[in-house]
DNA sequence: GTCTATACGGGGATAGAC
DNA sequence: GTCTATCCCCGTATAGAC
């Protein structure tokens, strides 16, 4: 395993990533610059273009990388049982996934401006992926008569930002615990969708 | 009324703001430069400093004004009735003000961090100072036990998130119209508070 | 109140040596 | 794969004339 002087690919990326949604999280992307990223990973800025082609690739890359780690955890999650099991799953691992990583969540509800257009596409249609399974949950309760609601679209996205909005307030320590939270929000919006 | 030549102050200063407010909105603070806010409005950049003694005071000021005119407006518009009609008028209130001022609102969430501490704090206390008035509404319903909550607080912040998430959705043009999303809203709310 | 000109620092990205 | 050096452009803010 002979490596030239200074390699240290297999890590070398890992980290920039790590810097990168560290730094864009607290500071924004646009107020971050190349150079900040290279002095946390501790390189000169020119040997971050070995990992990526410009600082908008590694945006993208975050935030795709976030949206896929979503989807491919709720499908580890979600059980095959009745809608209102599916429901109670979804909403416990929405504040769970999202409480996790409140750096990365951050990042993909503030940063979608700084995407290009086409970036931006591609995370729209993960983010709406996403929303279906929720939708798809809320459809099968009311065709079982378990749920009454009006629109369910309009109730899914009601949803989401109810419990997306956990993590601008949440705060380690605080008075209540992840499980906690879930649990106050399970029983509200138990009783929003109920017939 | 003799002015100076190209004196135009009266007007000058809320154009200055509405350009500010249109394009950070657009591109985020940190993107938009002097220059560019200078050259929408129609001037040099040298010009803008006999408004504003730097960029960080136009965005407090327009997250200011917007935090103000939002304070304002539920006041003159809060019934003094019971607190399921007071509930009632928040959720639509909230719904109305939000949809009419898309750019501030955006503004006023994703623009925090750009914010001195100093300044961040102020913002801190008006947003929450508006949060207590539902909050209050909350409670004195659950003292005439008409609402079923298990923490006011918790309550109050899913309803704000959930409220406030319309104005990342909503289209002018769209499937429904301001008052339709409304009665929606305020269906959900009222099943999830209710006793 | 507005303009022009400028000071001064920092931005993203690349070239070529090692 | 990393470094140093550099290109070229743009940022905020100020000075001084009109």
């Amino acid at each position: 395993m002979a490596r030239t002087q200074g390699s240290h690919s297999e890590i070398t990326g890992p980290r920039i990533h790590a810097a990168a949604q560290r730094l864009f999280a607290r500071h924004g992307f646009a107020a971050v610059s190349m150079r900040q990223i290279a002095a946390d990973v501790g390189l000169q800025v020119g040997a971050l273009y070995n990992y990526t082609p410009d600082k908008q690739a590694l945006l993208f890359s975050l935030l795709e990388g976030h949206m896929l780690d979503l989807m491919t955890a709720w499908e580890a999650a979600a059980p095959s049982s009745g809608p209102l099991a599916r429901l109670e799953a979804f909403v416990r691992f929405h504040i769970a996934f999202h409480l996790a990583r409140p750096e990365a969540v951050f990042i993909a509800y503030m940063e979608l401006r700084n995407l290009t257009e086409e970036n931006f596409a591609k995370i729209g249609r993960l983010r709406h992926d996403y929303e279906q399974r929720l939708e798809q949950i809320l459809r099968d309760g009311r065709a079982e008569g378990r749920f009454d609601i009006a629109d369910t679209k309009l109730t899914t996205l009601a949803l989401i930002a109810m419990l997306t909005g956990v993590t601008t307030w949440y705060r380690d320590g605080g008075r209540l615990g992840p499980e906690a939270v879930a649990d106050h929000y399970w029983s509200m919006v138990l009783k929003a969708v109920s017939a």
